[in-house]
DNA sequence: ATTTGATAATTTAAGTCTAAACTATCTGTT
DNA sequence: AACAGATAGTTTAGACTTAAATTATCAAAT
């Protein structure tokens, strides 16, 4: 049975030399698939609990005073509708709770519950711990080349949204 | 409006400088989102296609002779429960065809039939493109370092996954 | 030949995700 | 005040995704 490492090693030895942008992106995703299968696995086997509801309660537990769908929906790049969805069970659970906000009867803020604190607190040390793992071997140059070409991706492609009029 | 890349500054500005894996790890998933955006957008603008079933496309064209469900499983890192939905819907396109294997019964050869093929090398195209506009900033030291990387974590993972003695 | 354990693929149930349509509300502008 | 356009959030229909259970087949060892 062929491993990971050796499909991926497949995967890339019959793309042309010179597709750097390709090369780069088939890496770029695996490794992510790779990492986020990590963190779903450690999710669900130690706290019964899926990625997107954690990263729900994570965007709450950085902004204290909360935050409205929509803002969520821009926080965690997904759409309104999905939030929704997600909202919903967490609020069911009860890691959750929603607040009309006074100036806007549209408009709901979003915080946490003491248990869904509580919760994400402790996910939150095996996630850390986690991503500490994942990285160990990398070293600080390495972090900075890594981080400026993620900021210029994301910049470029700011850009390209503009000239398209698309909204970001 | 706050934008991505505004919305992004503010997820980072509360996070401890010292925490150096979440802070990549969060760089990495937000520039995976928005590259990942794009080729959605351009894949359903332009040819009413989705990126699971062009994935599935790419995997059979590097591989002429076909894969079976378990290998196209492999390749993508999806489930093999996943495969099965995504390839019904390409055959039923016609996009794909799947033969049985003589050594076995059990399995399947799945390849691209040649309008599939055809629509692939379109979409090809305009993907290496996007992908090429994207990375179009990042120089090849930084190439080098990103590619070193991700090398690095993916080895991390077949450790760590080895000594849970968790299949990859 | 039969049993036993492994493997290939599908099915199932539940959750995630999207784009588009929709409802309710807000914010000008007249 | 009344209208028009924009915005906050939900709903809808369909696709994707997963883990776990299931079916059919294989392969190896009796």
């Amino acid at each position: 049975m062929a491993s990971p490492l050796q499909i991926f090693e497949r995967k890339m030895e019959n793309i042309p030399r010179d597709k750097d942008g390709l090369r780069l992106w088939l890496r770029i995703v695996a490794c992510t698939q790779m990492v986020e299968q990590e963190i779903r696995v450690m999710l669900r086997e130690k706290f019964s609990m899926t990625l997107p509801r954690f990263e729900l309660l994570a965007a709450l537990d950085r902004v204290p005073d909360g935050l409205t769908m929509g803002e969520l929906s821009r926080w965690l790049m997904v759409t309104k509708g999905n939030i929704t969805g997600i909202a919903e069970r967490l609020s069911e659970d009860g890691f959750i709770k929603r607040q009309p906000t006074p100036t806007d009867r549209r408009s709901f803020v979003v915080t946490l519950t003491p248990k869904g604190r509580k919760l994400f607190k402790e996910m939150e040390t095996q996630y850390e711990r986690l991503l500490d793992e994942v990285f160990v071997e990398i070293s600080i140059d390495d972090f900075d080349s890594f981080t400026g070409v993620l900021a210029k991706v994301k910049e470029v492609i700011e850009n390209l949204r503009e000239q398209q009029g698309r909204a970001g």
